[in-house]
DNA sequence: TCAAAAGTGTTAGATTTACACCCATGA
DNA sequence: TCATGGGTGTAAATCTAACACTTTTGA
């Protein structure tokens, strides 16, 4: 039995602004489409919404076939609602931008979907409306990175702190300052120094840091 | 022909926090709702999206069948889309905030449609997941309006400068010091000072002021 | 004449920005 | 020994926040 009989029904799906962030690059993970219309194309990855399942969870979903890893860090983008937006029938597609740690996705896995890194400055021409969706994904993570610590979703569980700077550089779009930065640092206790020395990207070394969960939940004040 | 012809299509609606300003009060418009289920019970206003209309089209119309008003400055919330979150058929609802002048609002309309302008901090029970949208909308609403001059569509034409500061303690949920906003509000050259005079909140009479979209144009920097 | 809202500047404190050199190490 | 990335503090400038009295006028 309906209740709302009358009214139109439509195909809703997902895509999933997937970010990566690799040496000194935020990375978005684009594929080539594999169905009509528009096969071949660069796209985002996506699925459709089923009758049984929210839409966050279909982005969940949409995210573990591709990479398999469960647990992610995603947020809702908006909802794009063009008529025409989509070049086959009408869909309506929820975005979300999820947040990935590159070393956690198999290599094996990436390639079985022919998925690939891309730069996010240098993205080549998106099917449909997605590079409106990774413009606007991108604007909102760069305001919530500010305020909240999910930048570490990007990073392993140990990193420097050249590496945060990089990734806040990166992410930001312009150059921090060495030193205000881990003066601003210093002041996050949630931010734990180790007694671990990362030696991969200099000859001296360099202190590894993690992001302390418990310790932010007790004083949850961040500021980038 | 359809392409993705496997795919579930879902009942996809718009529901619309529309946000006045009276006094010194920040309201939303709520209504009964008329239809099963929940029949009676408090809610937003909202509609279903019509194969042929982009979903800020059906925002629009959603607003415009009930107030008359085109043109109005609507921004997109979100899509709220658990499986149960309408107690009838599943409802994806893509959520979008507007602004209006209450007094733009005709009150014969308003009450031909039984709408009701509420406290934002006095709420009732909402319909389904109304409540929730109503937080979000006003949290981004908040947000946008810091950096970005959109208040002004809450209020007339002109208005006094004690007017405006109302509308941002009453946003913002806390007391701006006068003198400290007067200041901000001297360095906004697109905030212009009229010759005019409302006397109808005090003896003395205070100017009206008037937002100049042009020179805002020219230099737009908002910092509130 | 007085009550009520409008209008107006200054100062201390906090925050932000700019900036340059020494350290440790492996090649 | 030297090239490379790691690590550290201070001072000036800017921004923010706190604060109180005078003006105008209608009742």
């Amino acid at each position: 039995m309906t209740y709302y009989s009358e009214h139109s029904k439509h195909l809703v799906s997902v895509d999933v602004i997937i970010f990566g962030f690799d040496e000194s690059r935020l990375k978005v993970l684009i594929g080539r489409r594999q169905m009509d219309p528009g096969r071949g194309e660069w796209s985002l990855y996506g699925g459709f919404v089923s009758a049984d399942e929210s839409t966050d969870d279909a982005a969940r979903r949409t995210l573990q076939e591709l990479t398999g890893m469960k647990k992610v860090f995603i947020r809702q983008v908006g909802a794009f609602g063009q008529v025409d937006r989509d070049p086959g029938e009408r869909v309506i597609s929820i975005a979300y931008y999820a947040l990935i740690n590159v070393k956690d996705y198999s290599e094996k896995q990436r390639m079985e979907h022919k998925a690939e890194w891309t730069d996010i400055s240098e993205l080549p021409q998106l099917y449909s409306d997605h590079r409106e969706m990774v413009r606007q994904a991108w604007k909102l993570m760069k305001q919530k990175m500010r305020t909240e610590p999910i930048g570490f979703n990007l990073l392993p569980d140990l990193f420097t702190l050249t590496q945060l700077q990089r990734l806040y550089e990166a992410v930001g779009g312009e150059p921090i300052d060495k030193r205000n930065f881990r003066k601003r640092i210093k002041d996050m206790d949630f931010i734990e120094k180790t007694d671990l020395i990362d030696k991969t990207t200099s000859k001296r070394g360099a202190y590894l840091y993690r992001f302390n969960k418990k310790v932010y939940s007790e004083d949850p004040t961040f500021k980038l």
